[in-house]
DNA sequence: CTCGCTGCAAAATCTTTGCATCAGA
DNA sequence: TCTGATGCAAAGATTTTGCAGCGAG
């Protein structure tokens, strides 16, 4: 299995990276942009190794995508989780404001985007003070067939 | 900052490691319940060499701790994310049913167990004949100190 | 202009593996 | 019993670091 839901009206939701980096008094560089790109650009993560292979054409090193990788997932734009094959594999938070539900047997992957947590949100801002904008959600349990079992 | 608010029923949610083990055809040892324990004790997580380390009086070593660690990824009993001094950690899935809501700029830490995710749950459940039976859910954004600067 | 960023390759670290032994089912 | 699981230590990967030059602000 390995379907996706789309809602009705697609978010666009682009990240200003640019943006998010002058905010934090840091360089915005091509390699960045580059490197955010690809991670971005594929809804279920790559790998760090598929990025020092692929972007090693554009002449970006090795150590460039763990430092940007780092500095990524610290302004938590890129959140990594684990697939099928055991691979850590890093993709954007909310880029595209998709999601996953997973089979816990047999790591059917499904994509959603209905997600309505801004109730949650508004709550935990009046609790907290703190400005919420943006959230990384899975769901995971056990599909159609591997219930059969 | 670093708070938690807890709900006015506590779950407690325990995972039988045991079932889910036997369910899964693998055997059930006293070092994987050992390791399981170790993990989901601490709400914010802990690194493997934390476990490593930790665990070595109890005379479980390196290797079962990577083997399982990563059997309970596989079965998305613990999942990991990177904390404020960019170290792995790994953390119980729903230990207690408390998640987190971060800042991106200083990293403060809020636990929280509100979230209903009950109808979205059924609304997925009933559109891809999963059994759902378990989620993690991270929020962020700025925190009121780092909004002021 | 000035620091911060980058690429390179070596150094340091972390993770996996082979194998003999142990133990859960 | 009989496989799968474990501990140990070595082998294999991955990640970090030092440094000289480059480039964003």
């Amino acid at each position: 299995m390995d379907t996706h839901f789309t809602h009705e009206h697609a978010h666009e939701h682009q990240v200003d990276i640019a943006a998010l980096c002058r905010q934090q008094g840091v360089h915005f560089t091509a390699q960045r942009q580059r490197i955010w790109d690809y991670f971005a650009e594929e809804t279920r993560g790559r790998t760090i190794a598929e990025a020092v292979q692929d972007l090693a054409v554009h002449g970006i090193g090795r150590a460039t995508i763990y430092r940007t990788v780092d500095l990524f997932e610290r302004l938590f734009l890129l959140t990594s989780s684990r697939d099928a094959a055991g691979k850590q594999r890093y993709g954007a938070v909310c880029a595209g404001h998709t999601h996953a539900l997973i089979c816990r047997v047999c790591h059917a992957f499904v994509e959603f985007d209905e997600c309505d947590l801004s109730v949650l949100a508004k709550l935990l801002s009046a609790k907290t003070g703190f400005a919420i904008d943006g959230h990384r959600l899975e769901m995971f349990g056990t599909c159609p067939s591997c219930s059969e079992e």
